[in-house]
DNA sequence: ACACCTATCGCAATCGATTGCAATTGCAAG
DNA sequence: CTTGCAATTGCAATCGATTGCGATAGGTGT
């Protein structure tokens, strides 16, 4: 029993009911000023015509789109995919906490050749407000564009002075953690493996010669610049085993991915882990339980962090000014260390 | 030397340029008809004064959003997540894709509860097309929608007399592929870990079941309906390896994520791999690269997969009638067999 | 029965860019 | 110098929903 004029608008519905545009849309948005009559009436007739009103002519009347641009910056390293299981992990956790408030999540992902790619983006009015996933090697940029648009928050580590609303773990007290529980473990020679461009790795190095530095063993550590991307740097993590005269015995890798790269070469080097290296990871991802051994890491919890990165930007996009957020990581132990 | 006046719409730049609206607009959009001399000018002029057009006023009048929404329905598991690798990879090339064709990917994650999840998307007239990743326990849901919903595309299985446009690879052959390659190394005794609700892992053990007719051994198959979801059955993997009384020689995973779970649990339990056990995983993603040992696998071409979803999208919302598309699964032997 | 108040509803402007059609300008040919 | 044609530009309607303000209805109090 559909009837023949398509309802196309809120016009045409009007018309059926006989009433104005104006009730029709009363009815069916707000709880503008209508008798329950009018309304239930109405939405009878849209629910039986299946009508719904057009999003995007309401958006441009009310100046707001109803979305949330998701950026991931891939500037530190070119190879670096979405696939990244962090990265993934934590878009699920923002796909979720929009919807839950009602958000739509348009997901970029940015090689940031130029220097205004926010700019650009922030401008585009397609979206309300931007979440930007790690800050890469892109602080300046992340700073500038802070200073000038408000609905901005950024996943990843604080720095003095930053003029960005951000969230995310103390990395310097991860890097310390990770490292001192080698330390604890017996670790006499250890070896960082993390290219420490991006600011957060950076910050776990720091930790982690932190720790060594209160053990009184400061030249106890070796650095290798593994690439965050899985597969990326597999032959030279296995190289840089294969090469180093001296094998360290314990392993802190600056994300879990790495620390996998790490266990398989060892794997493949006859090395027992953890009876001759121990290795720790970083991020706590759900893949740290299905390698072997089981992979102790270094936990960020993700899921708060998700949920406070959209909170931060709801209250910003609502005119309210916030400060950043630093969470504690926790250690948990499994059976690689 | 910004000017006083901000610039807020296209009326503003006109009255400061000298021109009508409309030869504004004709300056910054297409190339429509219009002097080359004013063009610059006004181009320029907008630049200095860093206008943008409004989209959304753009989009309602055009009609077209300029966005592809990107769904992922969990029916068959509650507890799974976009974290899975697989979706993951996918959203990351679809998400490049897109962006190359000038649309933006809004991600939407559906805990199908009721039946008309799909419908209400659709007609939320949020996107001007949708790609389903996985038609999960939905097949109904899609044939019913994309008879009436033209700009529809899905990943997955095709099945004979399927309504809906999809791409995806030859399940049935992959699973054979999986199996008679087990069969070659000599197992005897193969085991599907994989639970065959979604409609891409019963066909996978269709074609499972059909090598080892070929091959005159149908009775050397058992199942375990392992979840899809990294972490959720590893539990229930150990347990089932455990109890068997005859440790099954060959593993058909449904996934790598299942594939990876299984090398864990057989790590634990003392089996040597391939020694002892051969496995085989499905999808070829990366991090199957990085296992214990390095997983062979059963490899779908995902790059083209998701620029084959992203062409034949475009080609519907362009009006064109198009069909589904099967690839062909690969064999990649690692040494996990 | 009359005035008054309020809950609803209609009217029309508005958001900002696009585009068909008409008008104007410019140029060249006759 | 005039006419004709084509290249540009201006005008105004349009996309569809929202909302302030004014109008009307109904109901209440005296």
């Amino acid at each position: 029993m559909t009837e023949r004029p398509r309802i196309r608008n809120i016009a045409d519905l009007a018309k059926i009911a006989g009433v104005s545009p104006g009730t029709v849309s009363r009815a069916l948005s707000g709880a503008g000023l209508i008798s329950q009559k009018t309304r239930e009436r109405i939405q009878a007739l849209a629910r039986e015509h299946e009508f719904r009103p057009n999003i995007m002519a309401r958006n441009l009347r009310i100046q707001r789109t109803g979305a949330i641009g998701v950026l991931i910056p891939l500037g530190h390293e070119t190879g670096q995919h979405i696939s990244d299981p962090f990265f993934i992990t934590m878009l699920g956790l923002l796909a979720d906490a929009l919807t839950e408030r009602g958000y739509d999540l348009v997901l970029s992902r940015v090689i940031p050749t130029d220097d205004d790619w926010l700019d650009r983006y922030a401008d585009s009015g397609r979206v309300d407000g931007i979440i930007v996933i790690g800050q890469s090697d892109q602080s300046a940029v992340l700073d500038r564009v802070a200073a000038r648009y408000r609905p901005l928050v950024v996943w990843g580590g604080h720095s003095r002075g930053q003029v960005h609303c951000s969230v995310g773990s103390d990395n310097i007290a991860g890097g310390d953690i990770a490292t001192s529980h080698l330390i604890e473990r017996g670790c006499k020679r250890i070896a960082f493996f993390g290219d420490p461009t991006p600011l957060e790795i950076a910050q776990r190095l720091e930790g982690c010669r932190n720790a060594l530095a209160r053990a009184d063993m400061p030249d106890a550590l070796s650095t290798f610049p593994a690439h965050l991307a899985a597969g990326v740097s597999d032959s030279g993590i296995a190289d840089y085993l294969e090469a180093a005269d001296e094998l360290p015995d314990g392993i802190v890798a600056a994300s879990d991915v790495i620390a996998m790269s790490a266990l398989r070469a060892l794997a493949e080097l006859g090395r027992a882990v953890p009876g001759q290296v121990k290795v720790i990871g970083y991020d706590g991802l759900a893949l740290g339980e299905h390698t072997v051994p089981r992979l102790t890491t270094v936990k960020q919890d993700l899921n708060t962090g998700a949920r406070n990165l959209v909170d931060l930007l709801l209250r910003r996009i609502a005119g309210e000014d916030t400060s950043s957020v630093v969470m504690m990581p926790e250690l948990v132990v499994r059976l690689s260390t």
